[in-house]
DNA sequence: CGCCCGATTGATAACGCTCAAGGCAAGTGG
DNA sequence: CCACTTGCCTTGAGCGTTATCAATCGGGCG
């Protein structure tokens, strides 16, 4: 048996889902069995295949994304910090499409899909706040295959430092200083490179003043100068 | 003024959401007011940053969605060809994340993102349709992520002309022989690569009698060889 | 017919990968 | 308590794939 504590009794409710759900209708949303499950460092919350029937709200810590060519190799498609949706990847064909695994230990609230579909029936806030989630993870997908697709190394790396330094500001966290939890090598799978060239890429921006990362604990220095690389004047 | 033909009097009508409508809900269906419309080659159905108010299914032709950086570099994120969904981008923040511009004359059905979020509300076929639309994008962006981050450019381009194949054979088209109308470059944007390779890789895939490329015009021979691309024994 | 855009092909160079060695920190067992 | 292992990170040297620059070709359209 896992912990089955109710989301509603935690700080983080908020999470799963509302923002856009109207006060009047939160009794219905306790309605909707919202237990929290723990996952462990390195164990996974789902895994590819695996048929789909809920959502999940990362509630503390943060897990990847991750998808398996058939041959084998695998890539990083994504990571997701406490207050972000998870399990998307499973609605279009009943059966999750990538894996997800904690990179610390964390603790997920679980949103029955079933439920939901319902719920957004009856209450429109709810279904806009679905679309509205699904919409983002289109968004964001397509502005990392434009970072794969035409970025540089450099400019990989400093998109991907902006774009968690953001989230956390997003979530309430610091916007300059955190821990990555990310190996290299998952960093460099997710950006299209190797684990190499991502330390490489980060021993240079510590030397250029734009960071100071100590392993996984990252701190940005200077966000502008981030955003300057790759810019014409930075050869 | 622009064509306003109604879509449930048209042969495709039956791409403008359905697949998994039962029969007898049909009569709601036809209540969605799905006009078609025209875009000539090169026209934009929408722009980046337009707001957002339907969806489209393209009925005839083909489009290329494209995403702009804020430097001005722009990369080709998606093609649609006809009976595929378009618009999903804008769903997030109520404007277009990207563009949506056509590569022949084409015509697409109009879905106005109200009504069809009234309609998903009452009928809820028609909730899992859009669902499942949504999550097959997810999924979709998610493959070309890996596409983009683990394969060479030799991969990238065989499985890009699989791709293609497959969608047109899931339309009812051949699986063999198409047009692509993209140019080199529009393919190298997508595939994260310069147009010179993409044009190096498609003469090298004809030498190797895995294609018969005349311009935009393919013909793949050898679809079992193409996806042998960058096996090992394929050095 | 001549023009222009797109495609092809070649030569060269750069960026990032591969292979390899070494370092550091945390954990494990004698 | 220290030797040893293990996992991850860093740094270096050399090479390969792919980008860049450039010339030519070809087809469609005015």
């Amino acid at each position: 048996m896992r912990s089955a504590a109710r989301c509603s009794s935690c700080a983080m409710r908020h999470l799963c889902m509302p923002q856009g759900v109207a006060a009047n209708e939160m009794p219905q949303l306790e309605a909707l069995i919202c237990s929290a499950r723990p996952v462990r460092r390195g164990e996974a919350l789902y895994r590819a295949g695996d048929s789909f029937d809920s959502l999940y709200a990362v509630r503390s810590g943060s897990l990847k994304t991750v998808m398996a060519h058939r041959d084998g190799r695998e890539q990083v498609t994504g990571l997701r910090i406490a207050g972000e949706a998870l399990g998307l990847d499973g609605i279009s064909s009943d059966q999750h499409a990538c894996s997800a695994v904690a990179l610390e230990d964390s603790s997920v609230c679980i949103i029955p899909y079933a439920a939901l579909k319902h719920l957004c029936r009856e209450i429109s806030s709810m279904q806009e706040r679905l679309h509205k989630l699904m919409g983002e993870q289109i968004v964001r997908e397509a502005a990392q295959m434009m970072v794969l697709g035409s970025l540089s190394a450099d400019e990989r790396v400093a998109a991907f430092l902006l774009d968690i330094s953001e989230r956390n500001a997003q979530r309430g966290y610091s916007s300059a200083e955190f821990n990555l939890r990310m190996t290299r090598e998952d960093m460099g799978s997710y950006l299209g490179m190797t684990l190499e060239t991502v330390s490489r890429t980060l021993s240079r921006f510590q030397k250029r003043g734009l960071i100071d990362a100590q392993g996984r604990l990252i701190h940005i220095v200077d966000p502008e100068g981030l955003r300057q690389v790759g810019a014409p004047s930075n050869a």
